[in-house]
Formats: structure tokens, C-alpha cells, sequence
DNA sequence: CGAAAATTTGACATGACTCAACTGGAGTGG
DNA sequence: CCACTCCAGTTGAGTCATGTCAAATTTTCG
């Protein structure tokens, strides 16, 4: 299993002597999805969460009225799960599904438990990871408050240039919060300003 | 100083010992605002986070065009500060304002990084406590999505009976992203409805 | 009581949605 | 290699949610 993603991506927040490496790694699972596959479904406990070495997944929910909202995409050196049925052991409000084949490795919810016994340092890298993830959700909530949806288009594509050229462009509008028709009439637009 | 707040709150998620709360107790200040007072101005560094004891405060950022969107109320019992200030001790693009007299214990950023040296187990309360803050914020994220102004507004009241009462009517469309105006519509029109 | 602030109301403007039709690739099978 | 289908993406007409601006009304508070 290659675990130089993790640790390297680790190492950013907090150092670990090599004994703590080698029970992190004895806590952890690797794990390979298909295209399409889910790695969490709506109403499943979310057991795990993942961290990507390689691949591309959405998080959405779907509307009572059948509709499919994106909440996020992840790609390499990111995590991903439903932290919500995560941290209470419930039912997920999420799909996790994967839009590429993906590459993970998973930390589950009572080895986690565990590890932080262990390794009291982990509480603090998720207590940083945790602090980064919420600044960066008020600044989205922020940016939709106050921007248009083409001012939000615009900074999608600068902080995310390759998913937009991975992924179709009705999910980039779901996750956008538009349709994909208005997504569209906001591009050709952006060429004709050009 | 009226510390029986915190130390109430604190438990839910952790247990301290004596010995603890007295290291916690002189490592914290207590403070009273009055109505009108900043706890935090936009471009400052925010050197604490904030515990209400009492009263309540917006955060809210001023747009390019002298705009005030409000990010957050807090009331009793809830922190406030602008985290990514914080946490990184750069310029706030938030201001904390209080409505009314406001009580607060204040954790200051140095005294926070020694606390959790001599206490690691509050490393374990702030995980908890980012948690579920990420949780709700990303909840708000997907109801901004799909609900309507009229559906967000009844949530809100469901949720913040009483501020709904303490505060103008034009911060609350703030906090919801509307205009007063438009509102004012909503309110008139479910009045109608009854 | 009077002034200032907050709220409401109405006319009109606009951003974004819906629905339906159309275009253009990417398979797939004969 | 062509005809066919299927799906993503585009375009246009009409509509709805919400915004803007200005005026009228109500509330707050010195």
C-alpha cells in the first residue's frame, strides 16, 4: 500500500517518531474503488473516513424531489466522509460516490478512537485539519451570500482547474448550486466578454 | 468571575479534573463588553476566542460596496471568533460586534497552544467542538442551496427563537442573505397564510 | 413630543429556473 | 464504415424568486 501520500501530507501539521508511524499504519486501511462505485450511501453509518492517493469523488444528497445536490468533490491528498453520521455513529445525509477510479486509505471509527489513545498528537493534526476545513466552509457560505453565480463559476475554475476538466459540467453546476442550463448560458457568456 | 457557564459546557464533552480546571481557571480572562462594543474589527489579528456568558453578538464582514453580510449570531453558552484569523494569527476579514451587554471568557491564542500542552485532553474538547461546527456549517451550506428565503426563515426562527425576537429584522435578513424588504414580504405573506 | 431608525409597501428590474427543442460527440451493432 | 442511439451540452421563451429604489408608515427612544 502506498502511504507516502498520507504521511508526507501528515508531516505538514504535526511530526511523528517512528514507532507512532508504524501503529498509524497498523490502524489504517488501504482501499481501491471502480468508477461509479460509492464509498458511502445515504442512510449507511459512515464507518470510515478516507483520505484520496489518487482518483475523484463526489459528496451530494439527493431532494425529496429526486434532485442531486453536490456538496463537494474530492481529489488527491484530501479526505473525505460524512463527518456528521462520522462523529455520532447515524444514518449519513451523504453519497460518497467515486468518479474515477479511486485510491484510499481508510481510518475507521473506533480504530480512530483507539489511535488517538495512542498517539495523543493525531487529536491534535484533526483538531488542525478540523479548524482549516471549517474557515474554508463559512468562506464558501460567505462567497455564496454575497457573489453571483458567475462571479462563483470564475473562482471555482481558479481553485479547482483540473476537476473542471475531469469532471461533466452539469456536476460542477450542482455543486455551484445552478443548473446546468444557466451554467451554460454564464460560459457562453464569459466567451463573448472575451 | 462567573465561570460556572464554561465549566458546565466543558463537561459534555470532557471530564477534568481539580487540579485541571484550577490550570484552565488562571489561564483565562473574564470579560464584559457593552451594547455597541467590537470584540473584533476587520483587518485586527484575533488574539482569543470568545465563550458568551451573556448577551449576544454578530459577525458580519462589510463588502466592497459597504455592504454588511452577518456570518453569525452568538448567544450563551456558544464561542465566537474568527477562526482563520485565529488560527493562523492573521488580519480578520470578520467583525465581532456585541447587540447587548455581553459577558465572555476569553482564551487567548498563546495561552491556548500552553493549554493544550498541560491539558491535552482540551485538544480532544475543541476536536469535538470543530466538529460539530463543521457540521452545521456545511448543513447551512446545503439549505442555502436548496430552500427557499421563505423555508430558511422558518428554520431560523425554529432554531433561534429568542434571537429572533432580540434583534432588527434587517440583521436577520442579513444573516439569511435577503433583503429587509424582502423579508418583510415573506413575514406579511406567512401572516397571510395563517 | 419629535427625530431618527426600523419596517412595510408598491412598481419595476434582473438573476436564475423550467421546459422543450436542438446540436454534437461517443459508443455500438450490423 | 455507416446508421442509430444516448448522453452531455446549448439555446430560447416564458416564469418565478428575489433585488432595487422610493415613498409611506410604524416604532424607538432621547
Amino acid at each position: 500500500m502506498n502511504t507516502a501520500p498520507l504521511l508526507n501530507y501528515i508531516s505538514k501539521y504535526i511530526d511523528l517518531t517512528e514507532e507512532e508511524v508504524s501503529i498509524l499504519l497498523s490502524k489504517i486501511k488501504y482501499r481501491k474503488y471502480l468508477k461509479g462505485q460509492y464509498i458511502l450511501q445515504q442512510g449507511d453509518v459512515c464507518k470510515c473516513s478516507s483520505f484520496l492517493i489518487s482518483g475523484c469523488t463526489k459528496t451530494f444528497y439527493v431532494d425529496a424531489e429526486g434532485q442531486e445536490h453536490i456538496i463537494m468533490f474530492s481529489i488527491k491528498d484530501w479526505w473525505t466522509s460524512d463527518i456528521g453520521s462520522f462523529i455520532t455513529q447515524t444514518a449519513a445525509d451523504y453519497n460518497i460516490q467515486c468518479l474515477e477510479p479511486t485510491e484510499v486509505i481508510q481510518f475507521s471509527y473506533d480504530n480512530q478512537e483507539e489511535l488517538f489513545q495512542e498517539i495523543p498528537k493525531l487529536e491534535r493534526l484533526f483538531r488542525k485539519m478540523l479548524e482549516k476545513a471549517l474557515v474554508s466552509s463559512q468562506k464558501r457560505i460567505v462567497r455564496n451570500f454575497s457573489l453571483t453565480a458567475k462571479e462563483r463559476y470564475l473562482i471555482f475554475k481558479e481553485q479547482y482547474p483540473t476537476i473542471d476538466q475531469r469532471i461533466p459540467q452539469y456536476m460542477i453546476a450542482s455543486f455551484l448550486g445552478i443548473t446546468k442550463e444557466f451554467l451554460s448560458k454564464i460560459k457562453s457568456q464569459l466567451i463573448l466578454e472575451q
